[in-house]
DNA sequence: CTTCCAACG
DNA sequence: CGTTTGAAG
C-alpha cells in the first residue's frame, strides 16, 4: 500500500483542472465547502535543497488485475528475489524497479483476502509485521518500518462488513489495539500511519452522509472510534488540517458508477504524531489514478 | 448442447480449405490416415425436396463467456419465458431466436458445474431429464426428446477427473446406465445420442495416443466401456462410419495452445441406432468454430 | 489456459 | 461492479 513514488502519478505531471472530481456531489454541501483540485490546491513545490521524503499509499484492490491493466510483463522478470510463489515474485519484481527494500505481508487465514506492503528506496532500521501479540487473526493488515526520524505504518483496517457483522471486532479489537500500538511506538519516535482506514471521518468526507449512517465505514461507532483512538490521542489527519473545507475522496465503489459521478468516500489517510506534523509540507490525493476503487494518497515530509 | 442450427456456423457458408485442422499431429500416423477438411469431405448437398432434419451439438464450456464473446445483448430481451433466475432467462431468450422449444437441465449439486439443453424448432412429443431412477447425483447431464421417428438424447458424460478419481463411477454407473437407458428407449423408437461423451475411442481419435493412456478420456477402461456399452450394443458412431480413416478432433485443451497446433481429441459424437443409421446423410465437425474448447458437431438425418 | 462460483468489498 | 480464490476440465 505504501511506496515513496508511483510511476504513473508523479506530482509534477499530475493533470487536472476543472475535472469531475472537483465537483461536489453532496446534496446539501455546507457553506464554504469547495471541490478538490490537486493541481491548484497544492503548496508551492518544495525547494530542491530541502531534504524531504515522499510517501504514497494506495489500496490497489487486487495486484494481479492492476499489473495486467498497466501492461506489466510479469514474464521477463529477473530471479533476483528468492521467493517461493511465482506470482508474488512477479508482482514484487515488477514493482521494484529501483526499489531495493520491500516488505510484504498478507492474510494467511484467507488467501487473497487482504495484505499490505511497503516498498522503499531507503533501507529501514527495522521491520515489524502486524500489531504484535494481539494480531490474532493474521490477516496481513499492518507493516511497520522504522526510519531515522519516524515510524511508518501501512495499514488496511478491517471493513465492518455487510450487516456490520464485524463492527465490534473492528472497534474494540482493531482500532483500540492500533491506537495503543501507535502510542507505544511514539514513545521512541514520531509515528506516521497511512493506508485504508475504512472510515469516512466527517460529513465532508462522504458524498451521501445521511444515507450512509449504517453503512460500514460511516457508522457513528467507527467515526467515534476514529476520534477517540487516533485524533484525540494526538494524531493529526494531515489532509484535513491542510484543507479544512475541501471535499475530496479517495474511494468510489464500483457498483453505481461512483467514480464517474464522484460519489466517493475519503477512506485513505495520513495520520501523524503531533510532534512531526509541522514537518508535513503537503498531503494530497490523486483522484484520476485508476485501476482500483481507491486512488493513491500522498504526503511530502521535510526531514 | 443440441440445436438444429447454429447461427455462426451454417454448413453452407463453412469456410475452410487446407486449414490447420487438416494437419495430422500424430507422431506416427498410420497408413491411410488423412486430415479432415469439412468443406471437401462432405457428401453432396441434400436435395431440397428430401425431407430432412439437421442436428447440431456443442459443448460450449460456459454460456456466459460465450454470449459475451459473440456480442449478445442480454439486456434487451423480452419477458416471454417465466423463469426465476435472470441470467438463465437472458441466456435462454438470447439463444431462442426462432426456436419455440427449449429444454434445459443443470447441476443442482454444484452450481455452474454441468448442464445440458436441447433447443429445437420442432416441438417434441415428450421430454425427459436425466436417466430416470439412477440419475442420483442430479448433475444435469442428460435431456431426452421424443420425436415422431426417434429419440434425441443430449448428454454430457462425466469426466473421469484428475487422478481418474471418478473413473469407477463413470464406467460402472454412468456408461452402463446410459447404455441400458438407450436400449430401453430403442424398444419403441430408434435412438440418437449426441454430446460430449468424454472418450476418444481409438488412436485415430487423439493426437497423442501413447502419452494419454492414463489420461481421463483415453484410458483402456473408458475406451472399452465405449465399445461394450454403446458400439457392441448396436449404436453406430456415424462420423467414423462415414470417414473410417480421417483424423478429426472436436476438442482441444486450452492448456498448451492445443487448437493452434491441432493437438486435439474427438470427444463429441453422434451414436445412432442401427435401424436409423442408413438415414444419416452426413456427420460433420466444425473445427473452426471458436468460443469454447470444444467445437460443434453436426448430423443431417433424412426423414 | 479458461471457465465458473463464492466471498468480499 | 469488480476482484480474488479454488475446483474443474
Amino acid at each position: 500500500k505504501v511506496s515513496s513514488r508511483i510511476t504513473k502519478a508523479n506530482v509534477a505531471d499530475y493533470p487536472c483542472v476543472d475535472e469531475p472530481w472537483t465537483v461536489l456531489t453532496h446534496k446539501k454541501p455546507q457553506k464554504g465547502w469547495t471541490g478538490y483540485n490537486p493541481k491548484t490546491m497544492r503548496p508551492p513545490p518544495i525547494a530542491a535543497d530541502t531534504l524531504h521524503m515522499k510517501l504514497l499509499s494506495w489500496n490497489v484492490n487486487g495486484l494481479r488485475a492492476l499489473l495486467k491493466m498497466e501492461n506489466f510483463s510479469a514474464l521477463e522478470l529477473s530471479k533476483r528475489e528468492d521467493f517461493d510463489e511465482k506470482d508474488v515474485n512477479a508482482i514484487r519484481e515488477t514493482l521494484l524497479q529501483g526499489y531495493d527494500n520491500s516488505y510484504w505481508t498478507c492474510s494467511v487465514s484467507k488467501l487473497g483476502y487482504s495484505g499490505t506492503a511497503i516498498i522503499s528506496r531507503i533501507k529501514p532500521l527495522s521491520v515489524r509485521y502486524g500489531l504484535g501479540i494481539s494480531d490474532h487473526d493474521s490477516e496481513g493488515r499492518l507493516v511497520t518500518l522504522e526510519f531515522d526520524n519516524f515510524y511508518l505504518l501501512s495499514c488496511y483496517v478491517p471493513n465492518s462488513g455487510d450487516g456490520l457483522k464485524r463492527l465490534p471486532y473492528r472497534i474494540a479489537e482493531w482500532d483500540t489495539s492500533l491506537g495503543n500500538y501507535m502510542k507505544d511506538l511514539e514513545q521512541s519516535k514520531p509515528v506516521i500511519l497511512t493506508g485504508d482506514l475504512n472510515c469516512a471521518h466527517e460529513e465532508i468526507d462522504i458524498f451521501n452522509p445521511a444515507g450512509n449512517k449504517r453503512s460500514a465505514g460511516f457508522t457513528e461507532e467507527e467515526r467515534k472510534s476514529f476520534e477517540t483512538n487516533f485524533l484525540d490521542r494526538g494524531f493529526v489527519d494531515t489532509f484535513r488540517k491542510q484543507h479544512p473545507n475541501v471535499v475530496a475522496y479517495s474511494y468510489w465503489g464500483y457498483r453505481h458508477g461512483g467514480r464517474r459521478t464522484n460519489k466517493g468516500w475519503r477512506l485513505d489517510y495520513f495520520l501523524v504524531s503531533e510532534s512531526i506534523s509541522e514537518k508535513v509540507h503537503d498531503t494530497y490525493i490523486l483522484p484520476d489514478v485508476g485501476g482500483s476503487d481507491h486512488c493513491p494518497v500522498g504526503l511530502i515530509l521535510k526531514l
